[in-house]
DNA sequence: CTAGGGTTAG
């Protein structure tokens, strides 16, 4: 359905775009005839038909008729100039640049800069370099307008080494007092990631006004250096300089507290600012920022007029705060509306359905986006490779993946960790072998491997990564990487090796890192080794349920109650509130929620019925529940019913009971999936015939025939 | 002919 009124409404744009081609082109011809053409030909008038000229070829027609015309043969560069600058600001880039190399011998300043800002215009940044590198090579002096043109390429680039070449040229010129070199200076070194330069040049500039304010301000929210950037915004306030809409989108996209939003919106009602299009979209990305759903949404609904940012906004704003449905509802809204995605708009969409887990929505959003020729997008194809491995099929995301007429290492990264996420680590490692003869991986790429290795048990592979990060490629282990390691070595029964690395560690070890030693401790009992970790954490971070729910649970499972007890009132009196764990599953495009003991649904009777009879059959098969996993202070008896009624196991009933005979069953749960569940899991699969897919918190179980990938290493 | 800005893949 959507699939279709999309389409319809890709072939209306095109259509659209075609009939107004059509009427510039009878336009052009009725107003050109050979008199009128040859009139007006005085250069001032050329010149301001040039800048009127709204087709390419109305353009092509007119230079024809100056290179005719008397008044060229004086060569006038300013005509020239004029020409190109049209050529590209009409998206013809070849037609400006053999103009510009046709005179290019010239050593007018102004003509360079116009062909410097045509590249960028046209985001060709890096020709856009070269022809300043060529310009050098000349000694032709850039002067103050060369200066923001080529500092706007290396931004976007990235290109901090010719940035800073650049920047040498701007002392050497005398510019650097000139403000819009140094804005631009500041917004180049803010794109390359040093906020520490920004402030420097900006504390250094003998004349500063709101864009420098604001180019600050947008560096430090670039790097996420949102207090520093709040603090800016104010001192600009303190000394008096009025802002305006730029610098007030800068200073909300620092604000990560409710209390900073009501701040900066009650700056621009005091200043009487319009609240426009853009504030309006920006303040409820801020708003969603600050976990007020509420107020983003109030900010979208007063917005009349909707544009494709508002729309993609509050989509992803939804997508972030994980409420995929509302999420969809939107892009559903969107469609309806007839208001065309694009690429980024699916991105939110790819995240919504990426949290749903759902296979089904994962096609048919795949579908729409090949449908509106999004399709061979770098960004939004490694998005679907990753929304397919996160739906559970590693099949359609290798397909998509090998597809790509592009990769970079983000597309590499996600499809490495997909086959970790997946238990595939030989597959994983393979991958990698692909990808560092042709690209060199980054922090996140170790990331992906090693935890590849982790799951997969592969231990000495996993410590010759490790250890080729630093020596082969340059990439310095980071928190997260001893994190993996700890987990790879704690899983696979090494605590003491796992200790002493943290111990040996040259950087201090996180959360993450104390977090993985307390998850092997669980699994291998080490209520010693727990303490420890658990001590580390609670200091490091107290808020997360997770830990305290884990170290109880090795306490109770070594039959310590007393101190299981002491942790779970430990958890209630610093008002850490555990998160109640879910599993989701999607029949026919309706996602279902169960929590453990749920008779929500109308099926209920039939569920809790076919429940009864399913775990009597695997009883039968050699299925013991494991009392460890149920609450510790109630009978055995009780414990063992409690366990039968886990969200895990009341989710495959209904995924049995609502859909087709011998096929697969796809469910979703919020937190790692429970052990007890998990060897339940194992024996509903042989007795049903049934594949499972099951995706936790941190990884995918595909159960068959009694067994599980995660071969129950996890 | 010049600077800052709203959504954006692992």
């Amino acid at each position: 359905m959507a699939r279709v009124v999309v389409t319809q409404m890709v072939m209306q744009q095109k259509l659209t775009k075609f009939c107004h081609l059509r009427q510039q082109w009878r336009l052009f011809f009725s107003a050109s005839s050979p008199q009128q053409q040859t009139e007006f030909f005085d250069p001032e008038t050329c010149i301001s038909s040039i800048k009127q000229c709204q087709t390419l070829q109305s353009l092509k027609t007119l230079h024809a008729f100056t290179l005719r015309s008397r008044f060229y043969h004086h060569h006038d560069l300013f005509l020239v100039t004029n020409l190109v600058s049209q050529y590209a600001s009409l998206g013809s880039i070849s037609h400006a640049f053999s103009l510009f190399s046709s005179v290019s011998d010239s050593c007018d300043i102004f003509l360079w800069n116009v062909m410097i800002r045509a590249f960028v215009d046209n985001r060709q940044f890096d020709r856009s370099l070269q022809l300043y590198a060529q310009m050098r090579e000349l000694d032709i002096n850039p002067d103050n307008f060369t200066f923001p043109f080529v500092l706007k390429a290396c931004g976007y680039l990235r290109d901090i080494e010719f940035g800073v070449k650049v920047h040498k040229d701007v002392v050497d010129s005398g510019y650097w007092s000139d403000v819009f070199v140094g804005n631009s200076l500041i917004a180049m070194y803010g794109k390359c990631g040093r906020v520490d330069v920004c402030r420097q040049l900006f504390d250094e500039m003998p004349e500063r006004n709101v864009v420098t304010w604001s180019s600050l301000t947008g560096a430090y929210a670039q790097n996420g250096c949102y207090e520093e950037g709040l603090l800016l915004f104010k001192r600009m306030m303190d000394e008096g300089i009025r802002p305006n809409r730029v610098v007030i989108l800068n200073a909300m996209a620092c604000v990560r507290k409710v209390s900073e939003a009501d701040d900066v919106c009650r700056v621009v009602v005091d200043n009487g600012l319009d609240l426009d299009q853009s504030l309006q979209n920006a303040a409820m990305v801020m708003f969603a920022r600050c976990g007020r759903m509420d107020m983003a949404r109030k900010f979208f609904d007063g917005i009349s007029n909707k544009d494709l940012v508002s729309w993609t906004s509050m989509i992803e704003a939804y997508a972030q705060a994980d409420l995929p449905l509302e999420a969809l509802e939107v892009f559903r809204q969107m469609i309806l509306r007839r208001v065309l995605p694009d690429s980024v708009t699916f991105l939110g969409v790819i995240r919504a359905c990426s949290s749903l887990a759902s296979f089904q929505q994962a096609r048919t959003v795949h579908g729409i986006i090949i449908h509106c020729f999004l399709g061979n997008q770098l960004a939004l194809d490694t998005a679907v490779v990753d929304l397919y491995v996160k739906c559970g099929s590693l099949m359609y995301a290798r397909k998509v993946f090998d597809r790509m007429k592009q990769k970079n290492v983000i597309s590499w990264s996600t499809m490495i960790s997909g086959y970790g996420m997946h238990g595939h680590g030989r597959e994983a490692l393979f991958l990698f072998d692909q990808m560092k003869a042709l690209i060199k991986p980054d922090h996140i790429t170790f990331v992906s491997v090693l935890s590849a290795c982790s799951h997969a048990g592969l231990i000495d592979e996993g410590w010759e990564c490790f250890n080729s990060m630093l020596r082969d490629f340059g990439v310095a282990p980071r928190p997260e990487h001893y994190a993996c390691m700890v987990d790879m070595l704690g899983r696979a029964g090494k605590l003491n090796e796992a200790r002493e690395f943290i111990e040996r560690m040259p950087i201090r070890p996180d959360a993450g890192v104390w977090g993985s030693l307390l998850g092997a401790c669980r699994i291998h009992s080490n209520v010693e080794l727990a303490e420890m970790a658990a001590k580390a954490l609670f200091d490091l971070d107290a808020e997360n349920p997770g830990r305290y729910v884990i170290l109880s649970n090795i306490y109770a499972s070594s039959g310590k109650r007393t101190e299981a007890d002491r942790i779970r009132a430990l958890m209630k009196r610093r008002g850490v509130k555990k998160i109640t764990g879910h599993t989701v599953i999607e029949i026919k495009n309706k996602v279902h929620t169960f929590v453990a003991g749920d008779r929500s649904q109308p099926q209920t009777e039939l569920i809790y019925s076919e429940l009864a009879k399913l775990m009597d059959r695997i009883r039968r098969e050699g299925y013991t529940p494991d009392l460890n996993f149920a609450l510790h202070d109630v009978e055995e008896e009780t414990k063992e019913k409690m366990l039968y009624v886990h969200s895990e196991k009341l989710a495959i009933v209904f995924g049995l009971l609502n859909s087709g005979p011998g096929s697969a069953i796809r469910i979703k749960k919020n937190l790692r999936v429970c052990g007890d569940c998990h060897t339940a899991t194992k024996f509903i699969s042989k007795v049903t015939g049934r594949e499972i897919i099951v995706r936790d918190a941190h990884r995918f179980h595909h159960f068959k025939d009694g067994t599980c990938s995660c071969g129950d290493y996890w």
